[in-house]
DNA sequence: ATTCTTGCAAACTATTTGCAGAACA
DNA sequence: TGTTCTGCAAATAGTTTGCAAGAAT
């Protein structure tokens, strides 16, 4: 959890925007590692554990938002709201973002009612979007 | 995602009946790696793939819920009602079954809203429970 | 007797980290 | 030039699986 100094400054690389410029074009959730195979498929030559630490600077800056699929992988995606959530395509990972506060009240109401403090919530829905029911 | 078949029934056996009456003692999201430590200090002795296997049985038997922390670790507890969602303490596991339609019907609507289907929802809960922000 | 279950060790998956060399400011 | 970044290999964490021996029906 350490924060980032004003001394230690985040440099731009061939590799981190390598992996911004594609998360940036992608409109779906994506793994590291197939943020990875992407990036290796079109000839880019960038390490795994790179594009770990790339994504992961992303999150920290609050340029991608993070979600966990139903198999525990960690999901990124550009954000462009700040808080939101996603309706996901468990088969082509496309996602709609969600913005309605409805979740958000539900939530804080359930932790005021409990008296829990600090409450943050994970919410995701996952299905199938109309092309790939469609094409099944 | 094998069904069992009539012919393969689930045998009753020491280990199984701990790890379903310790999860049936706990009133907290615990991961397989916790209830086979508790089992452990007991005394009792039980394989930890074994406490895996059983509480996987469990969750096929729909006698207990999963959940996956902000970590991605799975967490088990014993499940009253069918669909419900949890407020789950950060700091000691306790857990709180929140049962309302709100998020349900939201889930519902923003799935037809967007042409998805075969929906399913992840909706979690985190924080600080009275007792432990309390004794801090 | 037959079939299911256990437990160990080894395998696996996703992710993180140490470190020496390369790249940026 | 000095610090940050990269990429590999090795380490980790949680979980799963193969298989021979043991238990339940």
């Amino acid at each position: 959890m350490a924060e980032r100094t004003g001394t230690d400054v985040r440099r731009s690389t061939r590799q981190r925007t390598l992996v911004r410029d594609l998360v940036g074009e992608l409109d779906s959730l994506r793994s590291a590692q197939e943020i990875h195979a992407l990036l290796r498929e079109r000839g880019e030559s960038v390490g795994l554990s790179t594009v770990y630490r790339a994504l992961q600077a992303l999150a920290e800056d609050d340029e991608v938002d993070v979600v966990r699929n139903e198999q525990g992988e960690v999901l990124y995606r550009q954000c462009s709201v700040k808080h939101h959530h996603h309706l996901v395509c468990r088969s082509c990972g496309r996602a709609v973002e969600l913005v309605g506060p409805t979740v958000e009240r539900w939530a804080d109401q359930a932790a005021s009612e409990h008296g829990f403090s600090d409450v943050t919530h994970t919410v995701e829905l996952f299905g199938l979007c109309p092309r790939c029911a469609g094409g099944d």
